[in-house]
DNA sequence: TGTATTTTTGCAACTTAGTTGCATTAAATT
DNA sequence: AATTTAATGCAACTAAGTTGCAAAAATACA
């Protein structure tokens, strides 16, 4: 338990994730795979893969699910808290190297923040 | 411009958002008027209501589309940057009345925040 | 080795939220 | 009342994501 099988599938789906802290769309990653494996493995070694820790999904502003590389996690420690953004003009998400800490509110018991940011990327504002 | 007509199905919606700030999905409106109108009204009317600044929508948790009261928005002026919380137990969803305040980010300009927190509601807290 | 067992994959069919085109109805203008 | 405009119903569609099952690949183990 808790190691993943470096299938060939496996490995040409990680190598999709640069180390840096730019997002993949799922739609966008079944695209550039459509000739080489099928959707549903596409789905699941994305399933699997964040299992373990190695990557983490979020919803982007059009309700589709990216996924971008965890830094800090393992299979018992999903440690990635933080927000992300999405650039309007070019379309680009990325994860943000900043730590969210969780709100107190009222009568409530916040476990998790989702913050996703939108406006304009570096390259898009100095156009 | 900027008025919204009180046909029979706008009406009918409207009776459906409180006062307070509980939320309500697209899915289960649609469900419950199933025998009253069309889906497809529905969207429509929703989406009407929110142009004119009545009510906004967010994401959920499982990325489905939900729908709330604007407390001080018209069609021109659309300020209602807060919050929402969804319960995991319950599944209730709702606006917090808290303000957000857009974060600076390095080299990005940023538009808007959606934040989502996930937890317990009051009620499910003291179960 | 070779055989049995387990895991992964492909494929087709399905589900579900949301959208679109078009004809009909209702409301507002004149 | 006749004309114009906006709202609705309906059916068909789109697109993201899921499921069941059989085939293929990887692993275990005698
Ligand atoms: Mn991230
Ligand atoms: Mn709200
Ligand atoms: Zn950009
Ligand atoms: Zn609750």
């Amino acid at each position: 338990m808790g190691v993943i099988r470096k299938t060939k599938s496996v490995t040409t789906i990680l190598s999709y994730f640069s180390d840096g802290h730019e997002a993949i769309s799922v739609v966008d990653l079944v695209e550039r795979l459509s000739d080489e494996m099928n959707k549903t493995t596409v789905y699941r070694v994305l399933d699997r893969l964040e299992d373990e820790g190695l990557i983490h999904s979020f919803s982007g502003a059009k309700g589709l699910t990216w996924y971008a590389k965890c830094h800090d996690c393992s299979s018992h420690h999903h440690q990635d808290v933080h927000p992300h953004f999405e650039c309007k003009e070019c379309g680009k998400v990325e994860c943000l190297d900043v730590s969210i800490e969780l709100p107190q509110i009222n009568n409530r018991h916040i476990e998790t923040a989702d913050v996703l940011l939108t406006g304009q990327c570096d390259d898009c504002k100095n156009l």
